[in-house]
DNA sequence: TTCGTTGCAAACATTTTGCAGTTTC
DNA sequence: GAAACTGCAAAATGTTTGCAACGAA
């Protein structure tokens, strides 16, 4: 395996991952950053999140309209999306832990790495914008 | 909403997603209908794949590899994604039905469509290859 | 006849990649 | 100094779309 070097703006990748409950896509972290550093490029986020995905540091948890959707918390929990708005949260589904994985792991002789659970649907803005007749705004993610 | 009509290749592009296990790809599903019908285009599948799913006959379960991952079988039900040849597979998995639905909505104030239970991983035929040294092979999916 | 459906190819959007210059060690 | 990392732009990929021809009602 190749020796890692330090970069600063790898780290910076990763801290602005973690530091959102967005679940934001590439192009996000790419904005963010682009203001901090004038000379920086998408293709260095690309890069950078495909490293720490095979380093287990950050997970693609669903994907929105085509854009991957990016979450830096890696402990088990499951996620909601909205369809309307493309916002994605964090949501609290009981039974979908690690015992699981084992389990279909058992099952299926295969070695499971991780789940992913996700709910599809409507979120709670978005319902109460629907009722008022407002146009769909998605979310600036 | 607009009239429906009938369409010879429309239903074949919902017979062959049904009749298989494999969870294909939009291109798996042209290559086997070109096959039938040589003037058959892969924009027929994707435009017929968006109004199935519009329509809740067909699911989405997974980007492999950039590509979406089809499914005709709409009962609820989870997925094992193997990470190396890219197959697609039912699991069983307790605990994830309909019910957990209603419990996030009620939770979070959201309208629940679906959820979507994938788990991660490496299959048994994989795992021997492995073992066996056996190069990389994707399934021809 | 009307309008939904398709083939085809061009357009599109996201992601990946090659290369030359820069940074880390 | 060697090798990793980056910016930039071009390439690659999967998917969508416009339009004229075709097919269903």
């Amino acid at each position: 395996m190749k020796r890692l070097n330090f970069s600063k703006k790898r780290d910076a990748v990763l801290k602005v991952l973690c530091s959102t409950k967005t679940h934001p896509t590439a192009e996000w972290i790419y904005a963010q950053l682009k203001q901090e550093y004038p000379d920086f490029s998408l293709g260095t986020v690309y890069r950078n999140l495909a490293l720490f995905k095979k380093q287990g540091l950050v997970v693609a948890v669903a994907n929105v309209n085509g854009q991957e959707r990016y979450d830096g918390v890696t402990a088990s929990h499951s996620h909601f999306v909205c369809k309307r708005c493309g916002s994605v949260f964090d949501v609290e589904a009981p039974g979908a832990d690690f015992e699981l994985d084992s389990r279909i792991a058992r099952r299926y002789g295969c070695e499971v790495e991780r789940h992913n659970l996700c709910f599809y649907g409507t979120c709670s803005r978005c319902r109460q914008e629907e009722e008022s007749g407002e146009q769909t705004k998605n979310v600036s993610v």
